[in-house]
DNA sequence: GATTGTTTTGACCGATCGGTCAACAATGTT
DNA sequence: AACATTGTTGACCGATCGGTCAAAACAATC
């Protein structure tokens, strides 16, 4: 096997499995792990169901493998903070991607949301683990502001879930959202207002003077 | 059959249909529709599978049932109020009155969660109908509201999705937050201490100068 | 105590579930 | 050209799915 032929048949079935996982990303994320069916998945993938377990070896391996590549999507989030850096620039910054992601990952949004409504079967360490030390650590800078009198001294781990659930809220809840509104899908100017709203109410609400960069 | 035996059988047959209703809560909440089994139902009720069918007729009656008798409990909130109430303790009412419908049905809740996620296919008339008109006319008294000066200027729609997933937050990725906490479940003081968060950052957000009844 | 109506439940139905396998096609190596 | 490896897929497996049904158990009325 040539290098030239080795890319191109990787290459060939990297594209197999992104269809994969793309197709089962969203079966499992309407319906859950177990009400999703391998057949549902090689309808929605276009495949016979066999070559689906070809490829994933499993529903199992499948699912597992889509949880992990949506949580490495995530991990780029809130790095890079510290005691000195400026709160309302982070949370407006926080703000802005979370609620990013959850529109360009909507099926893994709804995958990860349907995992943890199953009580987490799959994710039980994940959380109690690299996400909860994540949390405490994220926690313990943002104390240091309010003690600095940047912000008030509010619990940090709940204005970190209320960042998640308001940003959360409009990908995961979308057929709500959108029943309600009226509309098919949510629109730029909605996704902008919607930004600018959270932004304005929980930095106000923690007592941030909105800096230059956050006005609006 | 005396009025005696009739109300004796009638209770019987409540009791019989609240233990299933229940059963299924559990099993719809965690799996959504389609992961659910009939079997599963059963067996969480320790009833033969055949008398739930007896009961219940199918299990989408059985479902469509427990819709409704969750969004009946949803009934009663936010229903009186008009643009001479004091927003502050309107809101406050608001947030408290959700996180504690939420603590006390947490299955219910988390029925409705997987209904949404599933693209709501039996509640999609319920949302761009009831639901939609419920959320405009609160609005409409809120937009009151800031013209009078009570508060700032903010959205009414994305204020009452904001208060719905701050507070859902805590039954529906109640697996994520006891993870991340590290309890078991949420505390008494756990509960005021959100409770009281949210109203701080909410009304403050919306520059609500905190009534009497809401201060801390 | 015979009759009538209501519950209860095991047995069963066709369909679908996740997963296996063998036959075959396609591709790479020598 | 011969051989080895990898990819493809229909047929099939036992288990389970939602739902039906009839026979037995139970209760109420005459």
């Amino acid at each position: 096997m040539t290098a030239d032929t080795a890319n191109q048949e990787n290459a060939s079935r990297d594209r197999i499995e992104q269809t994969i996982l793309s197709a089962a990303e969203q079966v499992f994320s309407q319906h859950g792990y177990r009400g999703a069916s391998l057949q549902a998945i090689a309808d929605q993938a276009k495949l016979p169901k066999a070559n689906i377990l070809y490829y994933m070896g499993s529903k199992q391996a499948l699912y597992v493998r889509l949880l992990n590549r949506m949580m490495n999507r995530w991990n780029a989030v809130l790095e890079d903070i510290t005691e000195d850096s400026d709160p309302g620039q982070v949370l407006s910054d926080f703000i802005r991607t979370k609620m990013m992601l959850g529109q360009r990952y909507p099926e893994g949004s709804k995958l990860f949301a349907a995992e943890i409504l199953a009580g987490a079967p799959f994710l039980k360490e994940y959380l109690a683990g690299e996400l909860k030390e994540w949390v405490a650590s994220r926690a313990v800078i943002i104390r240091q502001w309010s003690q600095q009198g940047k912000m008030d001294d509010v619990d940090p781990r709940w204005l970190i879930f209320l960042i998640w659930s308001a940003t959360q809220h409009y990908t995961e809840y979308s057929a709500q959202v959108t029943g309600i509104l009226g509309e098919e899908a949510l629109s730029e100017a909605d996704l902008a207002s919607i930004c600018q709203f959270l932004e304005h109410v929980i930095l106000k609400g923690c007592g941030i003077t909105s800096s230059n960069a956050t006005s609006h």
